[in-house]
DNA sequence: GGCCAGGTGTACC
DNA sequence: GGTACACATGGC
């Protein structure tokens, strides 16, 4: 079956490819991902999107809020800064959109993140879904695909099974807060309920949780988009972009982030980050760049 | 072969 | 409080 979405300004691309999830595929000009126990494939169109299922009409509800299809995103822009870098970053992909992902599957994907490549994370998630995850029905000419494994099914995972997917030491932290999650000792869902600040500090009690990841949870599971999370990228290009030839300590910059960008700063951390990566590479952002990520291990107030 | 990747935990000052 | 280093693995 065939649905149309209608929206503008969506860069699906630029969306599922800027490095918030990890299971969506381009293959032949389309998208292809699940969502849940549902496959989906996704095509963009001059006014919208085409959304192909597999099985039965699905429900689209959780397609639509994964994709955060009916936000204002001209409302959202209209609150970054207005200054050159992120003018640049709002050009370079005028439809980027944040989404709203499963926080078991953002916590646990972005547990593999740390030093690691895209591609590399994308590797370990498939092969974690692929091992761990329950098989979900796809049209007959495609590849076999699963679902996300559960943190019940990862929490009985050995650790060498979980090396076996190629997450080095980041499996025992995989594990671990498999079994944090599985028995409750943080519930995800009452995460959700609580302010910024707390939500993060609950994150961050996690096994090879740090402030970066939780950041990143908070943001693109949670809606929250006063999380700004700070990778190597992102400090390299607020000490280029917004600090050239100075050297801002953490707490400068954790100042600056904190304030600089608005309501939506983790929202204009997005544009940032894809702008960078795909407009101006490492090579790019020469100056003063970083030896190495910031030390800062800040808690905002609230 | 050396450097780097959407960092974190730990030891040490 | 900050700094340095180990931690797996693969791409370039």
């Amino acid at each position: 079956m065939t649905v149309r979405l209608p929206v503008t300004d969506y860069d699906l691309a630029a969306t599922l490819g800027s490095g918030q999830v990890f299971r969506w595929h381009p293959r032949n000009g389309v998208w292809e991902g699940i969502l849940g126990n549902q496959w989906f494939q996704l095509r963009q169109t001059h006014d919208g999107l085409e959304v192909e299922a597999s099985g039965p009409v699905p429900d689209l509800q959780p397609l639509r809020q994964f994709l955060r299809i009916d936000e204002d995103l001209n409302a959202i822009r209209a609150t970054f800064p207005k200054d050159p870098p992120m003018e640049a970053a709002l050009s370079c992909c005028p439809g980027l959109r944040l989404l709203r992902q499963d926080p078991w599957e953002c916590l646990a994907s972005f547990i593999l993140s740390s030093t690691k490549q895209i591609v590399q994370i994308q590797q370990c998630v498939t092969l974690l879904s692929e091992r761990f995850g329950e098989p979900v029905s796809v049209p007959a000419n495609c590849s076999p695909s699963f679902a996300f494994p559960t943190a019940r099914r990862l929490a009985t995972a050995t650790e060498a099974e979980l090396r076996g997917c190629k997450l080095g030491f980041r499996a025992r932290y995989l594990g671990e807060t498999a079994r944090a999650v599985d028995a409750n000792a943080v519930d995800l869902g009452a995460v959700g309920r609580l302010s910024t600040p707390r939500a993060r500090e609950a994150l961050v009690g996690l096994p090879g949780v740090g402030p970066k990841i939780a950041d990143c949870v908070l943001l693109f599971a949670y809606g929250r988009q006063d999380a700004f999370p700070v990778d190597v990228w992102v400090l390299r290009a607020l000490r280029c972009l917004y600090f050239p030839n100075r050297h801002p300590s953490a707490r400068t910059l954790d100042r600056f982030t904190a304030t600089h960008f608005g309501a939506n700063a983790g929202y204009a951390q997005q544009y940032l980050f894809h702008y960078v990566r795909t407009h101006l590479g490492r090579q790019g952002l020469h100056s003063n760049a970083p030896r190495g990520v910031p030390s800062a291990r800040r808690i905002r107030p609230t």
